[in-house]
DNA sequence: TGATAATATTTGCATAATGCAAGCAATAAA
DNA sequence: TTTATTGCTTGCATTATGCAAATATTATCA
């Protein structure tokens, strides 16, 4: 019933495995918008999600990068200075700020994101319809689940170990 | 015929996915390996692949982290001032040297493996057996898919665009 | 109210990671 | 034997990260 493996080879490891094909991928479209627009991959990475869930806080951008706030604030501070986003302080609580993208960010995001979607299909076109669903749906189980272990500490005592 | 979306929300993005959930796991396990035996994520990375392929050399190395000679390079120089590897030259060509784990190495190396096991465990339960193995087998065509890809430069023409 | 705590974000600074050019040494090709 | 090529390493400038502390704003509650 136990169903602790005694061995999960490295290949089975999600972590393994999505770490490599994320930076294979990241190392292979990085030079497009850096030669392009002289971004950085973390900036690339916020601008994309500013545009996806606009208007965004710093932490939320920072929740939907796997990131936290200080690193968050290095792009922010990026974006702003090159006048891709702008930084409005919220009328109702004046600590946070709501990030948006500024129309010539919209250009700048329009043109990456151009280039990032064909890899993006051509890579999905290894796979079915049905894979392609399935794979999604996996995907979003596994966010939860790490999602609701991390929050509840579901590992920590066994880290400090013997 | 022609698939190319006029939108693919962020959300589909493989690479942004993939990149999201092993972000997270590997801040999660990061500081257990640091506190424990003071290792940096590209060394831990190193010594679980050599442990899994070893003798390995270090290009066949760098292939396997999606990374490159150079930042191999510095990881193996860690690993083998730590004695957790050693660098044989290879009788044959002695410009390459095979990699192994040491006797300390591997105890160092089995001491993660229960944790990180244990968490890939409790990832993966999130999933079926089906879904489980359904998702090895997209993990697998999306690899040999990027891979081609990126061996016949299939995106290079488009990267320089207008 | 007024002191204290909590929240959102930024900053400074030490450390780690990366990219690239150039290097060395061994082997292969001409 | 000269010239290329391969495998790997080094040095150095640039970026990225982690963490502690600072700032400013809002929330709590005695």
């Amino acid at each position: 019933m136990n169903k602790s493996k005694t061995s999960l080879p490295l290949e089975n490891w999600i972590g393994y495995r999505f770490s490599l094909i994320s930076a294979r991928l990241g190392n292979f479209v990085a030079p497009m918008y850096a030669d392009r627009h002289d971004l950085t991959m973390p900036a690339w990475r916020s601008l994309a999600v500013i545009a996806r869930y606009q208007p965004l806080t710093a932490s939320q951008l920072a929740m939907r990068t796997s990131s936290d706030a200080f690193k968050v604030a290095r792009a922010i501070e990026l974006l702003v200075r090159r006048g891709l986003i702008h930084r409005d302080l919220d009328k109702n609580d004046r600590r946070r700020a709501s990030l948006r993208l500024t129309s010539n960010g919209r250009k700048v995001y329009k043109d990456i994101e151009k280039f990032v979607v064909r890899v993006e299909n051509e890579l999905a076109s290894a796979l079915d319809a049905n894979e392609l669903t399935m794979l999604r749906q996996s995907l979003d189980k596994l966010e939860r689940q790490l999602e609701s272990r991390i929050r509840t500490h579901a590992w920590e005592e066994f880290m400090k170990g013997p």
